[in-house]
Order: structure tokens, then C-alpha cells, then sequence
DNA sequence: AATCTGATCGTG
DNA sequence: ACGATCAGATTA
């Protein structure tokens, strides 16, 4: 288990969201298997950083590699991992991940995941710490549309595992 | 100051 | 299809 170093954070979120399938985040001594991501960068209508720094979206701004967390909807909370360098304000959220011993439809949305990992506000800004366990990213990875989303939901910045084959 | 909207989820 | 429930953004 290799903990990814922060300069791998220090890219764009294009470019990191999809390697971060099958990377591993550990929190509170559990491991989540990352499965699907979407990219949010400054220039997108959708992300909380299009319009500036704000006090909500700061750490979005901040060193790679850290966690944004955020409430929405009046009673959820989301993880993403921020990207980019300091003063772009990027990041990846987490949108699904699997946990051994925890049923998958309880990590399998942003809110789910952030819940299942006990994430809130308290964390936010907080350093991640994420694994390459060596299973390694799909080299096809399934890029797909966003939902849930208003603006720009055709931007096509959804990360997911290729549906498993069987031989 | 008032209103709108949302990177969601569970229920109906 | 909709309500929960609230903070940030938008408008005035």
C-alpha cells in the first residue's frame, strides 16, 4: 500500500479523477475502494469554484490532496479530494467507493459514501490519506455525463470501473 | 431583507 | 414525483 504523494493531487482534476479508480481512501482506520469520481474544475458552470473564493469553497482553493467537504440539501454532506495547484480551485468528488463488511447500496452515492465514512464538516480541509493498493486504474474507464445537476450536465467528467466481464 | 437553488436521498 | 431542511448565492 503506497500512500499517494500530495504532487499526485497536484495536477488537474481531468486528469486525476480518473486514476483515482480503484485508489484507496482510508478514514478512521476503513478503507474505501474509490468507484466512480467526477471532475470539477474552475472553468465549469456546476463547480462550487466557478464564481470565486468563498468561505464555503476556500479549501478548494488550497494544497492538493486535502478533503472538501460540504453540506448540501440541508442535511447531507459530500467528499471531494482537491486537486490542481494553490490558487486553482479544483477537485474530484467522491461519488461511490466499496467497503468490505458494508452493503454497497450504503456507499454507493456522494452523501451515502460521505455518511458510511462518518465525513462532515469537521474534516474539511483535513489532509486524505489514499492508497495504491497496485490493482491499478481501468484502462478504459466508463466517461459519462453528470446527474443530479443543472448546469453543464452534458459535460461529460463522470468516472466509473468498467462493468466487471466474466470469462 | 427576501427569495431561490442545490455536486442528494428516501419514500410514495 | 416530491419533501426534508438549511446555507450560500442571487436579487432588490
Amino acid at each position: 500500500m503506497r500512500r499517494l504523494p500530495s504532487a499526485f493531487f497536484a495536477r488537474d482534476a481531468i486528469e486525476v479523477a480518473p486514476e483515482l479508480l480503484n485508489k484507496v481512501l482510508r478514514v478512521g482506520g476503513v478503507d474505501a475502494r474509490i468507484v466512480e469520481v467526477e471532475a470539477y474544475t474552475q472553468d465549469d458552470p456546476a463547480s462550487h469554484s466557478f464564481r470565486g473564493r468563498t468561505r464555503r469553497n476556500e479549501v478548494m482553493f488550497g494544497p492538493p490532496g486535502r478533503l472538501y467537504v460540504y453540506f448540501v440539501y440541508g442535511m447531507h454532506y459530500c467528499v471531494n479530494l482537491v486537486t490542481g495547484t494553490v490558487g486553482d480551485g479544483q477537485a474530484v468528488l467522491l461519488r461511490a467507493a466499496v467497503i468490505d463488511g458494508i452493503d454497497r447500496r450504503r456507499t454507493d452515492g456522494p452523501a451515502k459514501l460521505a455518511r458510511s465514512l462518518g465525513l462532515d464538516l469537521a474534516h474539511n480541509g483535513s489532509t486524505a490519506d489514499v492508497y495504491d493498493d497496485g490493482v491499478g486504474p481501468p484502462e478504459l474507464p466508463v466517461v459519462s455525463n453528470r446527474v443530479g445537476i443543472t448546469r453543464a450536465a452534458d459535460w461529460p467528467r463522470r468516472y466509473r470501473l468498467p462493468p466487471t466481464r466474466k470469462e
